[in-house]
RNA sequence: GUGGGUGUAGCUCAGUUGGCAGAGCGCUAGGUUGUGGUCCUGGAUGUCGAGGGUUCGAGCCCCUUCACUCACCCCA
């Protein structure tokens, strides 16, 4: 038996790098206003065919779709801000308070060929506002997600912005990306020859190399803004530069779910090798109504767990595991009685002890003690419970005391808690 | 979905023209009747990814299949 294609176990000796990236967000978020969510990893298939898009990869070719026993059409997420905006909305969440803000982190679901930062079920870190309007949300989202991985020590990092206008400003740039493909169309992959019916925003974002020198001219939205559009961007992007924040302007980037309006970004690493987005985001300001709450403007993003971790791990960035406080030798029945309960009230008390009931030699629990990392070892035979001398010795210094049975649990704690 | 690479001990990997299944690390016991890391000596551990075929004989050759991996694609 084993895990099926795309899916993993992740380890407890691989499990700190992930606590350590949960702890550092769940404070960011913390200090930004951001207050947990968990959604459910099913939803209607309609919920993701809706927000992202019919046309979309995501939902085209990657989603685990199936009936349930009634014959409900049922989807395993394959993202998360679909089924937050659902939450939102299902709760009115509008009317008990205009702004929200929401994080949360879980699997996703896409099955696609796994490769090197890409699995079948996967982790992502996400956050989702409603209701802020003003770019300077945009702007914080961004800023966020560059605190979180500078305080997580990540390096060769970049951030890429773009930004793909609203519905007033779209039509006009649709039309002048189609007169501008209409006379190279026998240059262009069947996909995007596609994508001219579907989406023809996508095919901006085409990795074929006759398509990219194609479009090397094309108009890009960052032409074609509205007013209003344009303002909120260049707000955004002098924002970011007061703040510090480095980003590159780059027009090519459309982002593969339809719901995004305006502002979108991505956050790219080059140590992944294909797989670069480490985290991607964008407004949505159509979608909540589309799913149908009130018209209300969102914007979030999403960070790739497992890439994270990846990336970390060739950074070297693993936290280095916790040492064992204390381990127990006891030669004898009775001395393992006594350890025993010794062990349990040091570890009711926080002290990280461990004892070995296999009856193993003297010996071979000293090297045990030595795997473990130990600080101390406490040793306790027959001898020492006829003394009343319980030895403690310090792994490191290899210095022995010995202490008094009575007072010995007293004691260690004492010790410890310095 | 398409293409390339790789599957041998828990891990990293050797394995010659087809001829007894190997090393290092790790695990374990001992050297030291009750004191770790270093050192020395011994021991255990294999569905050679799986299934089939060729052959007196297959880890090695052939077919099928599964998994991993990298790239395309897509995305986080």
């Amino acid at each position: 038996m084993q895990t099926i294609r795309g899916f993993r176990d992740i380890l407890p000796e691989n499990i700190a790098l992930w606590q350590k990236v949960e702890k550092e967000a769940t404070r960011l978020f913390d200090a930004f206003g951001f207050k947990e969510i968990r959604i459910p990893v099913l939803e209607k298939t309609q919920l993701f065919s809706r927000s992202i898009g019919e046309a979309t990869d995501i939902v085209e070719k990657e989603m685990y779709t199936f009936a349930d026993r009634k014959g409900d059409k049922l989807t395993l997420r394959p993202e998360a801000t679909a089924s937050i905006v659902r939450s939102y909305i299902q709760h009115k969440m509008y009317a008990t308070d205009p702004i929200r803000k929401f994080f949360m982190m879980g699997p996703m679901f896409r099955r696609e060929r796994p490769q090197k930062g890409r699995y079948r079920q996967f982790y992502q870190i996400d956050a989702e506002v409603f209701g802020v309007e003003s770019a300077y949300i945009d702007s914080q989202l961004i800023f966020i997600l560059t605190e979180l991985f500078k305080r997580l020590g990540l390096t060769g990092l970049s951030a890429h912005v773009n930004s793909l206008g609203c519905p007033d400003c779209r039509p006009s740039f649709q039309r002048a990306l189609l007169d501008f493909i209409a006379s190279k169309k026998d240059r262009l992959c069947d996909n995007c020859l596609r994508r001219i019916d579907k989406n023809p925003l996508r095919i901006l974002d085409c990795k074929v190399t006759s398509c990219k020198d194609v479009l090397q001219d094309a108009p890009a939205t960052l032409d074609h803004l509205c007013n209003h559009c344009e303002d909120h961007f260049a707000t955004v992007k002098t924002t970011l530069e007061t703040q510090g924040v480095d980003f590159i302007v780059d027009k090519s980037l459309v982002r593969g779910l339809d719901y995004y309006t305006r502002t979108a970004w991505e956050i790219q690493t080059t140590t992944l090798g294909a797989q670069s987005a480490v985290a991607g985001g964008g407004r949505y300001d159509g979608l909540v109504k589309e799913l149908g709450g009130p018209q209300t403007p969102g914007i979030g993003f999403a960070i790739g767990f497992d890439r994270l971790v990846e990336v970390m791990e060739q950074l070297d960035k693993a936290p280095q595991a916790t040492a064992l406080d204390l381990f127990l030798i006891c030669l004898g029945d009775m001395a393992t009685e006594k350890g025993y309960h010794w062990s349990c009230a040091l570890n009711q008390n926080g002290i990280r002890t461990e004892m070995d009931f296999r009856g193993k030699s003297m010996k071979a629990l000293m090297k045990r003690a030595n795997k473990l990392n130990a600080h101390y070892v406490l040793i306790a035979g027959e001898d020492e419970l006829i003394q009343n001398a319980i030895i403690l010795r310090d792994m490191n210094t290899k210095e022995q005391v010995s202490l008094p049975v009575e007072t010995l649990v007293p004691e260690l704690i004492k010790i410890f808690k310095k």
